[in-house]
DNA sequence: CCTACCGATCGGTAGG
DNA sequence: CCTACCGATCGGTAGG
């Protein structure tokens, strides 16, 4: 890598800088020299840095200790906080694009959603630190890498879109407007950063699937004529 | 009153600025003398600016200049940012539970859990500025602030929970454990903030009841056999 | 990758 | 003496 640290806000310095941190992204998923790595590990304090303090309130100086690093160290690798905050943002997306698509194999229409819903919230609860930086910290984000975001996080949504679409049509939603049932479901999963603790009384993966069939009933009752919804109400527990 | 502005951070000048914010916190609901209607103004440009900019890189330059006056004059009303964001937290809280405490003499338990509903989403929707900054920048509060926020948040949450519980009870939702319940609906209605346009296609007050019926069903199928509750149905208005 | 710094701007406070 | 401010500047810290 050669030297460019000396003109920070040159015109054309500008338009490198966007294409550099771009660069810089792709590579992120997987990293291969030290280099990356070393990137990936300032992606993944800084998630906990932004996460305790916000990004505003979180200093390069937080980051930069943690890793036994100076605060200057971290220009090595990045040319700005601001690209740091990108960095991060951008990871997480690329991280749930890439299970998404696994996901969206699955064949049966009550079973892809229900993947979706408990897919969401295991990796709200694993990934803690980059989705309450994404959540609260995404209007940080200059342009262009904003846009940039706010296009894989549309490509996010409307693979939900699609599964609830089909539910609601097989009769296993409410019939309400599909894109407001869409946003409905994200709420209750996305929401969970803020409650859902994964070290707490009721393990991720079991919370998960309990969102799960409060979200979409086990059973189409939502069908005109449909019965037997008892074997639900049986398994009546009072806990928590 | 003596002149106290010496030793800002002597301990006993520290117990009489938690008295003198928390009081005029509580006077802020109903302001009465022109100099805490002043203060309301500021609470609310407040609101707005953190909403935009966040409550770290919001700056009372910002919220003075909307208000047409200079950032020396602020501390006429407040003794520092903090006060601010603690005032306009607060006042956000007062007023969500004052209407609170209406909504919860509904009778039937059905409408009672969806005026809840409904409350909530209209309410974040009205206040769009006071609620992001609420859920964004909460943290940004100190103690013994963030600890009084915290209670009248449980309280809130606490009347929604009572609300499900007794939905759930007689089986008007998935017999899931009801905080784990609570939490889901609680999502629902708070992340509208994030994403429903209180100017947009679908009016606030029908986007809020078509959420409400997604998440109470207007028909108890959840219970088994019931078939005579259309009556209730029937009978309840529909038309808030 | 460090030491040594910069331009700017922050929240908060002085005297009047 | 009070109120409602202003012009100027403080100590400290941010990103770079």
């Amino acid at each position: 890598m050669t030297q460019m640290q000396r003109q920070p806000n040159a015109a054309r310095s500008q338009q490198t800088a966007r294409e550099h941190v771009i660069s810089l992204a792709e590579r992120l998923l997987h990293p291969q020299s030290s280099h990356e790595q070393r990137l990936l590990e300032i992606v993944k304090t800084a998630a906990a840095v932004f996460r305790e303090r916000g990004y505003e309130a979180g200093t390069l100086e937080d980051i930069s200790q943690q890793l036994g690093m100076t605060r200057p160290a971290l220009y090595h690798y990045v040319r700005s906080k601001q690209d740091i905050l990108f960095l991060t943002i951008n990871y997480l997306l690329d991280i749930a694009l890439a299970e998404l698509n696994e996901l969206e194999r699955q064949q049966d229409t009550r079973e892809r959603l229900r993947s979706l819903i408990i897919h969401l919230i295991t990796l709200i609860g694993r990934e803690r630190s980059f989705f309450t930086v994404f959540f609260r910290d995404k209007a940080g984000l200059e342009e262009p890498y904003l846009s940039l975001i706010r296009e894989k996080e549309r490509a996010y949504v409307a693979a939900f879109r699609r599964a609830v679409r089909e539910a609601m049509t097989a009769g296993m939603l409410p019939n309400i407007p599909e894109g407001i049932a869409t946003q409905a479901i994200l709420g209750c999963c996305n929401w969970t950063y803020q409650w859902l603790d994964p070290a707490g009384p009721v393990p991720l993966e079991q919370a998960a699937e309990l969102i799960a069939s409060f979200l979409v009933d086990p059973h189409p009752t939502h069908l005109a004529g449909k019965e037997d919804t008892s074997a639900a109400v049986a398994s009546d527990g009072q806990g928590q």
